[in-house]
DNA sequence: TCAAAAGTGTTTTAATTACACCCATGC
DNA sequence: GCATGGGTGTAATTAAAACACTTTTGA
C-alpha cells in the first residue's frame, strides 16, 4: 500500500496529490431483430488496435464523467441524445498499458436503426456484436464491465421496466416481451407477461393497430 | 462540453491528457443499541474544517481504489480488515472546492465496540452519528454519498443478508431482526422474519444459549 | 383459405402476511 | 414469582406459474 508516511501527508486533497487520467466507456446497447446487442469499435491509433472495445475515452478538466461519456459516444459513433446509467468505476493498477488509467462505466439504450453508426477519425471499424456472441479479442478489461453493465440493465428492466430507447416511442406487447427475453435471456409465457406488465401501470393502449404484422397487435406507449 | 478540436484529439489516452485527483470516501455504518450509525469525522486541515465528513482521501499511484478505501479507513479512524463495497463515482465540476477531484463511494460495515475509535492525526473529533439524526453541516456531497450507500446497503441485507461485521461471529435472531429493522428502517415481524431467515438456509445453529438475557435464546452464526 | 401471430381467464401452486400462546430466564 | 424476551405454527391472503382456445391478419 505504499509508504506510510508520505500516504499521511497526502490523504488531504493538496496541490501534490497524485492526479490520474481518467476516462468514461459506454456499453451501448442495442436491440434490433429479436436480440440484444452491444457496439464495439476498432480504434487507428493507440493501443488495442486489433482488439475490440467500447467506446471510450478521457475526461477533461471542465466536463463529468456524465458529460465525457456522452461525449465519447457521439466522437466515436456519432450517437447522441442517450441518456447514460452509470455502472461502476474500475481501477486495477495495469489495466492500462501504458499509464495509471481509472475509467467509470455506463450503459445506454437505442434502436440501431436509429442511429446509423458513423465511421469516425481514430475508428478503423464499429459493429454491432450479439451480446451472446461477442469477440474473443476484448481490450482492456472491456468484457468484465460489460458483464457488469449487462446485469445492472437486466436489473432495472426487471424491477423498473427501463428500457430507454430500446423501443421506438410505440410498439407491440410482444415487441416488449421479445426484449425482455432477450435481455434476461430467458423465455416467457405470453399471457403471465402482460397481465405482470399490465398491473404495473405504465404502459396505455394508443388503440392503434400495426400494420404489417399477422394478429393485428395494439401499439401501446410509455404512460407519462 | 468544450472545445470540439480538441477534445477529439484528446479521446485516446496520451501523456497530455487531463488528469484529476481522485480520492476514495467511506460510509462505514456501524450497528449499536439497536441503531444503525454512521462514522463522520472533522479535520483539522484543509477545507471543511467546521464541517462533518465521511472518512476519505486521496488515491496514490500504487494503490486501487479499494486499497485506498482501506488506507484512509486506517488513517483517519485506525480501522482496519473491513471488506468494502463500491457504491459509486461524483464528478461534479465544483464538488471540491480548490480543485477537480472526482470521488468513488464505498461501504464498510463493523461493530462500534471492535473498533474503538483512534485519533488520528489530521482529525479533530470522529464519532458514530445515529443514520436518522445526521448533522446538518456535512461537507462536500458526502450527504448525497451517505444516502446512495444507505440504499446500497439496504438492497445487499434484503437481498443477500450481506451484514458485514454489523454482528459478532454469533448472534441470536433478534438480534439479527433488530438490526433488520435499524437498517431497513421498519418493524418486522418476527415469526415471519424467522421463517424467511430459515428458508435461506445461511445460518446454522451453534447450540449455545446466549447468557445474561432473558428468554435462553440460541446463539446463531453464519453458515460457511 | 390457411398459416402465423394476437388476445384473453382460470386453476393450481407457492409465497407472504397476520396473528397468540407457552416457555425460559434474569431480576 | 413475575416481568421480559424467546420460541413456535396455522389459517388467510396475495402473488406467481401453468396452461388452450378463439380471433385477426397477411400472404
Amino acid at each position: 500500500m505504499g509508504n506510510i508516511k508520505k500516504d499521511l501527508d497526502n490523504i488531504q486533497v493538496v496541490s501534490t496529490s497524485f492526479e490520474c487520467s481518467m476516462t468514461a466507456d459506454v456499453a451501448l446497447f442495442g436491440f434490433n431483430e429479436g436480440e440484444l446487442k452491444i457496439l464495439l469499435t476498432k480504434r487507428s491509433v493507440g493501443l488495442k488496435k486489433n482488439f475490440w472495445l467500447l467506446p471510450g475515452g478521457i475526461m477533461e478538466e471542465e466536463e463529468t464523467l456524465e458529460q465525457c461519456a456522452t461525449k465519447v459516444l457521439l466522437y466515436l459513433t456519432g450517437i447522441k441524445n442517450v441518456p447514460m446509467q452509470q455502472v461502476k468505476a474500475y481501477s486495477k493498477l495495469k489495466r492500462h498499458d501504458v499509464k495509471r488509467v481509472v475509467t467509470v462505466s455506463f450503459y445506454a439504450l437505442v434502436q440501431p436503426k436509429n442511429h446509423p453508426i458513423e465511421q469516425k477519425v481514430n475508428v478503423t471499424e464499429t459493429k454491432w456484436f450479439n451480446i451472446k456472441e461477442l469477440p474473443k479479442k476484448i481490450g482492456f478489461d472491456h468484457k468484465e464491465i460489460i458483464t457488469d453493465a449487462l446485469k445492472l440493465l437486466q436489473y432495472n428492466l426487471n424491477h423498473h421496466m427501463t428500457f430507454g430507447q430500446l423501443l421506438p416511442e410505440t410498439f407491440t406487447l410482444n415487441e416488449l416481451q421479445s426484449l425482455y427475453e432477450a435481455v434476461l435471456n430467458e423465455q416467457l409465457d405470453r399471457r403471465n407477461f402482460r397481465k405482470r406488465i399490465s398491473q404495473l401501470e405504465l404502459l396505455e393502449n394508443t388503440g392503434i393497430i400495426k400494420k404489417g404484422v399477422k394478429g393485428g397487435p395494439f401499439l401501446y406507449r410509455i404512460l407519462k
